[in-house]
DNA sequence: ATAGATGCAAAGGGTTTGCACTTGA
DNA sequence: TCAAGTGCAAACCCTTTGCATCTAT
């Protein structure tokens, strides 16, 4: 179905950066940090090689209300995430909650759930 | 700062599908049930209405992460929202969660929170 | 050699804005 | 009367796509 991925320097770069990053980075970001190292890097090419990577199981994106998709490497495990007001940064909470179920509705049914804390990080609260 | 809201018949069509909902909705929602009363209704207007009115402190939006914001009535109280997979339609959710604050990294610090649950509604669950 | 990847520029889709016209107060 | 509101079209922003060129395999 979807070919090999196949490695260029380009992707090498932002997979290097994913890997070495504590919290998921949109794609601005990431054009941003891989072009200081791929000079002329175009942004299709990210968003091009994000895709192909989320396609390929190595990457999730984490989706944040009226928030560019933030993206991750996959396997963290289940957890949530944090948006700092200030800083626009997103990053990730350990953990969950319990009895989400009690919210639902009679007949409804969940098949996942997103829990965003919205705030001041520890750098912008001072 | 804001001059006062005009009542228009685009308005008070809006203001009225809003009112009656039972669910929040979209501008492409509201623009396609506005439409059928009032012909010729502009895209622009639904959008200039709904920031108006969110301005004015009679709306309030429903952001899910990767979808376009639905509206409410304000004043609703705290709860959150359910996102049906299959028919795409946000449905409002009682009540709320403790023990947010125990998912928060050190000096991290909370304004607002945000729970979403996606699954099917009881209509598309069958 | 050759299919996949890249960069650029153009195209898309949803939202916003400029402008002349209409309308509520 | 006359500023606010409306409809249309153009502008915008972010994301995707087309295409000629480059490159990993």
């Amino acid at each position: 179905m979807s070919p090999p991925l196949r490695r260029t320097k380009q992707r090498d770069t932002l997979a290097e950066i994913l890997e070495r990053s504590e919290r998921p980075l949109s794609v601005a970001e990431l054009h941003a940090a891989a072009s200081k190292r791929t000079r002329g890097l175009g942004i299709a090419t990210v968003y091009r090689a994000v895709g192909a990577m989320v396609e390929a199981g190595e990457l999730e994106s984490v989706e944040i209300a009226g928030e560019p998709p933030r993206y991750e490497r996959a396997g963290k495990g289940h957890h949530h995430h944090f948006a700092c007001e200030r800083c626009d940064r997103v990053f990730d909470l350990a953990g969950c909650l319990e009895n989400l179920r009690k919210l639902l509705p009679p007949k409804f049914r969940v098949r996942s759930h997103a829990v965003t804390l919205y705030g001041l990080c520890a750098a912008c609260a001072g």
